[in-house]
DNA sequence: CGTGTTGTGAGAAAAACTTTACAGAATTTG
DNA sequence: CAAATTCTGTAAAGTTTTTCTCACAACACG
């Protein structure tokens, strides 16, 4: 039996750039489960990749196989020699990468990071922060540092959609003070700090808090001074085989930030209910996870 | 959906005692290389395991299917939860909240989209791309759209401190233009196009192509029109259930491409090592992981 | 010898695959 | 902006494969 130089992943992958929109779309929900979903029956495969059966026909000969029972074979070759292989499963993320290799390495650190980070949140402050980044009361500051701030513009960059009265501050900006003029009660600050953490940011947050506003941090495992001004903190872990740290676990909060708060102020807000209507409709992403 | 408690091998294990001498032989012969030799016709075991086909017939029923087609649709269900594997199986991630919170479902999602795009990320190809990123040649530009030059500037800010001549250009300023003037052959692009793909980038991205630099692109699994053009794409997952995309995978690449260069680069630039060692002392973050 | 098991062969029924034709949609081209 | 081209889904029909079942003979074993 000859081994097969190149497995039906592989070949999927060459040819991706020859096929149109839907045998991609196809190839797609393929690769999504692989090789679950190639091993049911073709009409089956059609129907989980939303295209006509025809087009499942016309692509498996278009990647050289006579037929799908063909092509059906060659996956349970291919499953069957996997499956003699190491049973170590999840020893590499990127097939065919050495699992010293670097993507490896990394993936593994920030899994951990996630899992570590999650495990650490407490539910109930996180609902009760994304509450308050809802609530329309006050204005909505948002604060990030020389690194952080891609992480605090992301943040405004949503919640500028979804919500009323919103700024950006980036603490080593010279501009900042300004800013926290008209600061008044009630108002919230979500504030980003990682290590190394920045006097600006604590001095930033000392004034605030002196004014009444509600502070929201996010911060590393070791936390910024700023956290005991916080009303809530979530620590991330940070470290990942690098010079440098990875705000990868935070970037998941405030992606479940974005997420919750947005789904908190649905129907609230009428003005932006039409702008936001026109991006589903064009971006197709309205799908109910419930 | 009742998740089944027991595989279909725990089944057939369960039973083997009130199995015949050829339903065991056929038994041995399905957990030979399990769950391959199930997933094909019922003749193709039955002539595997060397039995007949009615016997094929009546242990699946035994087992208490209704029929092969059934006995096998299991099977792959099995075989689909089974690729997702050890790591996303977890169903609270924060512990003391419902498996159905925010903060879990999306953190599944995330781990989910990361598995999947590291899954599809041919390793070489990365190793180039870093490679090519590293290399201090040319100019290294960076370039984001709307949403991804938070990405973008990331990127920027860590190569920044590794390597000189990077620029960081944002496609939807109209001063885009300007920064290509003096673009030419043998510098390096990364781009950052996630949907909705962004009419500047891909103007922006002919016309450095059109220059002779080569183009690294960040995008999503559906793929900028950009990829044309790039020598290198790297796709990631974005689906979350959130009504926006997630960039968290894409991130982590970003991540891990930073943390590669830096090796790359390690004792090439003098100059930038005395800041470096600096900040090393600062952070205490110089692990060494080879 | 009797009981329970297994294989053979065949045929019916069901399911699956392949192909074709065509119309509507999307995209490209001029 | 219209025409041309390409792509895609629907529907249907024909073909092949697969599954299921039955009857019966052969076999194993106490």
């Amino acid at each position: 039996m000859s081994e097969p130089t190149s497995t039906i992943s592989d070949r999927i992958h060459e040819k991706l750039d020859d096929l149109t929109r839907a045998e991609r779309q196809l190839a797609d929900s393929i690769l999504e489960n692989y090789p679950a979903s190639g091993l049911g029956p073709l009409a089956a495969l059609a129907t989980e990749a939303e295209v006509s059966v025809p087009t499942v026909a016309r692509m498996v000969q278009k990647l050289g196989f006579k037929g799908y029972p063909e092509f059906q074979a060659e996956l349970r070759e291919e499953l069957k020699a996997a499956a003699r292989g190491p049973v170590a499963k999840h020893d590499a993320w990127a097939e065919g990468a050495p699992s010293g290799h670097m993507l490896n390495r990394f993936t593994d650190a920030v899994i951990d990071n996630i899992r570590n980070t999650l495990g650490q949140i407490d539910p109930a402050l996180f609902d009760e922060a994304c509450e308050m980044v809802a609530a329309p009361k006050g204005r909505l500051y948002i604060v990030g540092g020389r690194i952080t701030h891609t992480l605090a513009e992301y943040l405004f960059l949503h919640m500028q959609m979804i919500r009323p009265e919103v700024v950006h501050i980036q603490s080593t900006s010279n501009a900042w003070p300004h800013y926290l003029l008209d600061v008044k009660e009630g108002d919230v600050f979500v504030i980003f700090d990682m290590r190394r953490y920045e006097n600006n940011t604590l001095k930033l947050a000392e004034i605030a808090h002196q004014k009444g506003a509600k502070l929201i941090l996010f911060t590393d495992q070791w936390r910024s001074p700023v956290h005991r001004l916080a009303n809530i903190s979530f620590s991330s872990r940070i470290v990942v085989p690098s010079a440098w740290d990875s705000i990868s676990a935070t970037l998941l909060l405030t992606e479940a930030m974005v997420s919750t708060v947005q789904n908190l102020c649905w129907g609230d807000t009428k003005d932006r209910a039409e702008e936001l209507e026109e991006m589903f409709d064009n971006t197709r992403l309205f799908r109910k996870f419930t």
